[in-house]
RNA sequence: GCGCGCAUAGCUCAGUGGUAGAGCGUUUCGUUGACAUCGAAAAGGUCUAUGGUUCAAAUCCAUAUGCGCGCACCA
């Protein structure tokens, strides 16, 4: 054995040893319980950063439940994570000086394809890398044939349930990735504007968007605030178009904010538009879905935001319209994914009906079919969402993605907007009526972009020809669906439900072991639909482990600079090493604060470790073997000083207190076994005590055994070396 | 605004109703049958503050302060 510890080829050798032999595969014996752990699938072609390498985490209890004998699997795959793909996708485009209206979504479609698939394996190579036990044989993509399929057939089930439906909806849309969004998609940022008071004729109001007057379809004050009580019912003007709105009134109204009158906008506000609703005000947009003017006075048709609230402010100042500006902080809405602000805007959008689906999803945890680790955290975040649910969004305005399964038929939809690239290159749209005489169908389905079907539009949940008038002019819809809508489904689709093996096997699983951050857009819509499909919850526990923060306690970002890149430190100090400073002393549902220094030291540990193995190797070799065990009261001590740790590791094991368990055998077999009685036993063995090297071996690769599920490559190597006749310890038992 | 979490050694963090712990750092000593990526020892904390419960609180409760986070339609 080498002085120092090489982890270098060593992890190759065993990963490969592991892989080959087929121990990450597990047999079906219907004899036995399973252990399953869905890995949460991480976008297909994203390098690993820590959040990955956290996963450690489910190969400790992989490895461990895999050595207590049962049948373990623990799954892979690869998400293709639609808006996030083709958002970095959008941008290398945008380096090249293109954008994705320059081609046919087609087009567009094959080219994200062939980006993802030129990446797709890093991520792949990378787990190997940790030494992570995952069955690749059972490795699945989000966007393979059977997945989608699957996910399809779900879609046509809830629509069968009456549980899908197209409506109007003021959305989440953010101009810049072209998209409508969910709720949950939505951040929020404390920014510093301006509140512009503006005189509205009889009345003074205050906004902070100034740019949407001419969208205005009224004014409102609260019916308490006795200022304005003979304003009520008379009319207000916006300026500039001089255009006569009423004056109604609302409780939603702050009386003390502002000046207490409010311009009602249901068009591009989430309050303003259900003061509409109350009050059956018209709608009338002024921004389109690029972030551009319409509808308003022609020299600020075509304007950006910004650009229109600077002038149309000016302009109200040059009209003695605008009274003053004061300071205001607020929250904005901006897009989670490229940070722009959020337009609401009025979108004709497929929704899911979630309040059906929620329930069983509360009472299954409430019920104890499913608990969540640590629970006293994030039961209660669990509930309060599921119980304020809100219709999801589920269409998404990108092409990186399954379309919904919905056909419509142009003849019978006749004012169906439509964009496409003709075929001299030239961007086109208009409704299918007026470009029917000028293009060809089949023209107009090669260049297709989007579509935007009216909301009474007729439509049919499978393609073929029209079952009204029996025509062939069909377009499906080019909405997709919200990523999440694919993810929520993972356990029923990569283990072949209904019929599959796997799925009788295997579901429920066991833990579905998670970052916290992906709680409601994964964690729930997965109990949603294991509930909904299959009737049966798609895992016992919920485990949420926290971010991986540097050592300050802040969280690592690339604009920080303090990112620490799991596959260098894996180079550096060797897998075991990074898997052990990962849950080394790391508290159940805390921060989990890593360094290089805190590396270091568990590279140092590993190096121990090695050290002893290599101390009794050369012991042994001097000494002939023999069967007993030495008895002085020293060696009974430690014997059931090492049944006390193996004991105790098992029990935190158990509860998920891996970084406990970590420090309790790192304590013993450095203090306790190394400093202490390694120490002892030298004379001894100058003696040729070879019944103390046989309890020295005994309680050494007991520990190594203990070790296994943390340090996987090393103790497997020095395991080899010492006991060559032994089963590998990741088949050997617990 | 509502809700949640955290405040323990120089730094990062574990921990438990009953003489304060780890990793890293610091100081001193050490070429002992493996390991200097080591060993022996040491320094360093009124466990944020105040009040309460208790024989006993850093640990439970209340309030305050500071920090972090989640949710929310403040124009």
């Amino acid at each position: 054995m080498d002085k120092v510890y090489q982890h270098k080829s060593v992890e190759e050798k065993w990963y490969k040893i592991w892989e080959e032999k087929g121990y990450f595969t597990p047999k079906i014996d219907k004899s036995k319980k399973p252990y399953t752990v869905l890995l949460p699938l991480p976008n297909a072609n994203d390098p690993m950063h820590m959040g990955h390498a956290l996963f450690t985490v489910e190969d400790i209890l992989v490895r461990f439940h895999r050595m207590l004998g049962e049948p373990t699997l623990w799954l892979p795959g690869g998400d293709h994570a639609g808006i996030e793909t083709q958002f970095v996708f959008e941008k290398k485009l945008a380096r090249e000086g293109k954008s994705r209206f320059d081609f046919d979504r087609d087009t567009l479609y094959r080219m994200i394809s062939d980006f993802v698939d030129q990446n797709k394996n890093i991520n792949r190579d990378q787990m190997k890398r940790l030494g992570f036990s995952l069955d690749w044989t059972r490795y699945h993509f989000s966007l393979e044939p059977k997945i989608v399929e699957k996910v399809l057939a779900t879609f046509q089930k809830l629509h069968h349930d009456n549980l899908i439906y197209r409506a109007e909806r003021l959305v989440n849309f953010c101009p810049r990735c072209g998209t409508a969004f969910s709720d949950l998609e939505v951040n929020h940022e404390e920014r510093s504007d301006l509140l512009y008071f503006i005189d509205y004729g009889s009345i003074q109001i205050a906004t902070a968007r100034p740019e949407t007057i001419f969208a205005d379809v009224a004014v409102a004050v609260n019916p308490k605030d006795k200022r304005f009580k003979k304003a009520v019912g008379k009319t207000a003007i916006i300026p500039l178009i001089n255009k006569e709105i009423p004056i109604i009134s609302d409780d939603a109204i702050q009386i003390d904010f502002g000046t207490g009158a409010l311009k009602v906008t249901p068009a591009h506000d989430q309050v303003d538009y259900e003061i509409g609703l109350r009050h059956k005000l018209p709608v009338i947009s002024t921004i389109d879905r690029f972030g551009r003017f319409i509808q308003v006075p022609q020299q600020y048709k075509g304007l950006k935001i910004a650009a229109a609230r600077k002038m149309i402010a000016d302009d109200l100042e040059k009209a003695g319209k605008l009274v003053k500006t004061e300071p205001l902080i607020h929250t904005v809405s901006i897009c989670y994914r490229c940070k722009g602000t959020i337009e609401p805007m009025l979108m004709p959008q497929w929704f899911v009906k979630t309040k059906p689906l929620a329930e069983p999803a509360i009472q299954a945890v409430k019920k104890g079919r499913t608990k969540i680790v640590p629970a006293k955290r994030f039961e209660k975040l669990y509930f309060d969402w599921l119980e304020n649910i809100h219709d999801w969004n589920i269409s998404r305005q990108i092409v990186w993605g399954p379309r919904l399964p919905i056909w419509y038929c142009l003849d019978c939809n006749l004012e169906l907007e439509i964009s496409f690239i003709d075929s001299k290159g030239q961007k086109v749209s208009g409704t299918y009526k007026n470009l029917s005489d000028k293009y060809a169908f089949e023209e107009i389905e090669k260049g297709l972009q989007s579509i935007i079907a009216p909301l009474d539009a007729t439509y049919s949940l499978t393609s073929g020809p029209c079952k009204t008038c029996g025509g062939n002019h069909i377009l499906q819809e080019t909405d997709t669906f919200d990523t999440w809508f694919l993810s929520g489904q993972w356990p029923l689709t990569t283990l072949d439900f209904p019929d599959g093996a796997d799925f009788k096997y295997f579901y429920p699983t066991s833990v579905l072991d998670t970052l916290w951050d992906i709680l409601f857009f994964w964690v729930a819509r997965m109990m949603m639909f294991g509930l909904y499909l299959a009737n049966d919850v798609p895992f016992r526990v919920i485990h949420l482990h926290s971010r991986v923060v540097d050592n300050h306690g802040q969280k690592m970002s690339k604009s920080k600079g303090n990112v620490v890149n799991p596959i260098e430190m894996v180079d550096k100090y060797g897998a075991d090493a990074l898997r052990f400073a990962l849950v080394f002393g790391a508290a159940p549902g805390s921060d989990i604060s890593l360094s290089e220094d805190k590396i270091r030291g568990m590279r140092n540990f590993s190096n121990k470790l090695w050290n002893i193995g290599r101390f009794l190797k050369m012991s042994s070799s001097s000494l002939s073997p023999q069967s007993s065990l030495s008895s002085s009261s020293s060696d009974k001590i430690m014997l059931s000083e090492f049944k006390k740790v193996h004991k105790k590791a098992t029990s935190l094991i158990e509860k998920y207190q891996f970084g406990q368990a970590g420090e309790i055998i790192y304590e013993f077999i450095w203090h306790a076994f190394a400093d202490n009685y390694i120490e002892e036993s030298k004379d001894l063995l100058k003696e040729n005590n070879t019944a103390r090297l046989n309890t020295l071996l005994t309680i050494y690769q007991g520990s190594l055994k203990l070790l296994h599920p943390f340090m996987p490559f090393i103790t497997e190597e020095i395991n080899h070396s010492l006991f060559p006749n032994s089963d590998p310890l990741i088949i050997s038992t617990w």
